[in-house]
DNA sequence: GATGAATGAGGCTTCATTCAT
DNA sequence: AATGAATGAAGCCTCATTCAT
């Protein structure tokens, strides 16, 4: 049973490695199978259509992020503190070995704005995606408890919008990281991705 | 002759409407030719590959924007007000029934970030989105000139990261908003984009 | 456009050889496609799905013996006599190059019974399945008028049941006369079914 | 031991149930195991071919009609009360939960006719259909002796084709009378079968 | 020049059968 | 002995692209 998990582990990784690499469609499921060394009809046997496959794996991406959230949220830091460290993550993460897995997320959001995804699958990703504005929410709900936050009612949708805003960025940011030069439309650095964020701690502190 | 250009123009134009319906992937050149109203083979005539097709609704619907902006950047306001115009354009923009239009934009960035698209039409491309940015940096310009806008040079690098990240938003913005309900991710009311630009435009001018 | 009918006749030709030899399941669509010797594509553009070209081949067969009856039933004879002519051209039928054509009927028939076959589909053959039915009612009431038959209402039915039960016999009976010897389960001699048709013969002119 | 052959009969009695409802080729190795409770791989053990199960099956749908007619051989009627007999129990067996195994028997008819089965197995099939007409055999000429019957040399060669034919009508009626509506061809109700076999009856007894 | 027809390569998926526990 | 897991071969169907009229 242990088997059994790695080796859906495996394909899990394989599809995610070729999906990052090649995008949803242009990835077979013959390649992934070959990639993670099963034959065609294994990977059948674990993910019955090849979409179950794809939410699968973005799932897996979203989970796997969500641990570095959590434990930035349980830490007994301030609020405003909390939301810098979640903001620098999220930069940091997208920069190391992880860009596959932002790619990954920022072309299944597209992949979904077309293709009419099962909704029951869809379900399980809107779910996984909630966590994460869940912990923001708690922590902006949290920063304004302990003071250091500050943001009138007005501000604070704003401030939320940024912060969405923020995100989008980041993962926009990912997509283009892996060629060679920034292409086709302006993406921020690294160092402006920083930037910017130190302006959203200083709007989150006096508003 | 006009007869061409004419035919040529309703091939992209019922090519922009199925890609951004059905995303590149999923639009086969059998049905465009079918909307637009000729056979497959003319429609292989003027774009020998499906890929310059697509190349050539992407150029067109970035230039078919273009115009807008320019007559903002020609207008004889200060700065800091074409600034406004041009976001506040942007917003309005993709509100209307141009959303098709944006959606293809935020596919092919997408696209391009897979395929690895010939080189040669990628910069025709690139060409067009510098424009846009061009604008955008003339006009800051002007606007450190006449005053309206302030910037240390610091927080000048950060107000345009701020500016492209505001684009990237408003493009994230046009993708979902076709759908019924805002999937998977959050992505920002119209509203919102609003109080962001008003925040950008404040950012504008005294940092 | 008559090309475009002899390329269409050549697929169901092929098909036809194909579905009597293998039957429906073995028969692959590359293979029909081989046969007829164009692509499988152009098989797949006039027939869209394999059950639309089975259903158009049993309409074929079905059409092609129609001219036949039809002939019989616009003979000037007498009632018995075109009876005893559909009878003898059945028999007759199937035992020369037309076997083909029966077992593929016969093959139909059953696999309408385990496919939920569309609808609309059925309906053409069940349209031309009428059409003969039609004839032998016709050609009954025609004798019952010229007293060459002499039914009574209560064994007309009966005469009715004895003539579909023989067309059923008939059409089993082509299914197994390609095999070397008659396999598993007995089924008529061409002589022995001349003796049936006579005694069928017999039952109409007294009862 | 005693469990195998329980085990065995369960896997038959699946295979059997799901056969006639899908058909040989719709019904797959794995659903004949989960209907039956067992793995697959056991199926495999016990029918290391799908076509060995399949014949098991027919064999065993043989096998258990015959007891129906041995009973009737056996009794002390007359010979022409014996195929009375015989000819209303075949009637009435398709019209009750057996259906099924009648369905079964024609749809293998027509396998047999399409795939070459391998002979040793089809031999034993032929066995227990040559038990069915031995049966009737026997009776015809029991009727003979006591005198129930009568058939001149030639009208007994008839006879006996209308009896074979009897029994491939009966074997079709229970191929459809599943189906909503008779569907496709005409086949005989119940009433008209027996209206046929009192003509039978008759013809046996002064010719 | 315009077009419908033709097509092979390739994608997803299924299934009988074999392995390994 | 029993079983779930694994798998390659094969089937249906699609699509970008090329021919032929």
């Amino acid at each position: 049973m242990d088997k059994k998990m790695e080796r859906r582990k495996s394909m899990i990784e394989a599809a995610k490695k070729l999906f990052a690499e090649l995008g949803f469609e242009k990835t077979t499921m013959q390649k992934i199978a070959d990639e993670s060394k099963v034959g065609v009809a294994t990977l059948f046997r674990y993910f019955p259509k090849k979409e179950h496959l794809i939410i699968e794996v973005v799932k897996e991406v979203l989970e796997e992020q969500l641990p570095y959230f959590e434990e930035i949220s349980n830490s007994n830091k301030k609020g405003i503190e909390k939301i810098n460290d979640v903001l620098t993550t999220n930069i940091m993460y997208i920069s190391e070995e992880n860009r596959d897995s932002t790619k990954l997320l920022e072309a299944f959001e597209l992949y979904s704005a077309f293709m009419p995804v099962e909704v029951d699958l869809l379900e399980e990703i809107e779910k996984a995606y909630r966590k994460f504005s869940d912990i923001i929410v708690d922590i902006l709900e949290e920063g304004k408890r302990d003071g250091s936050i500050h943001l009138s009612p007005r501000h604070e949708i704003a401030a939320r919008a940024l912060l969405n805003m923020f995100g989008t960025a980041v993962k926009k940011y990912s997509l283009y990281t892996l060629l060679p030069e920034d292409v086709i439309v302006p993406v921020p650095k690294k160092d402006e991705l920083i930037m910017i964020k130190d302006i959203l701690i200083s709007y989150l502190q006096d508003n």
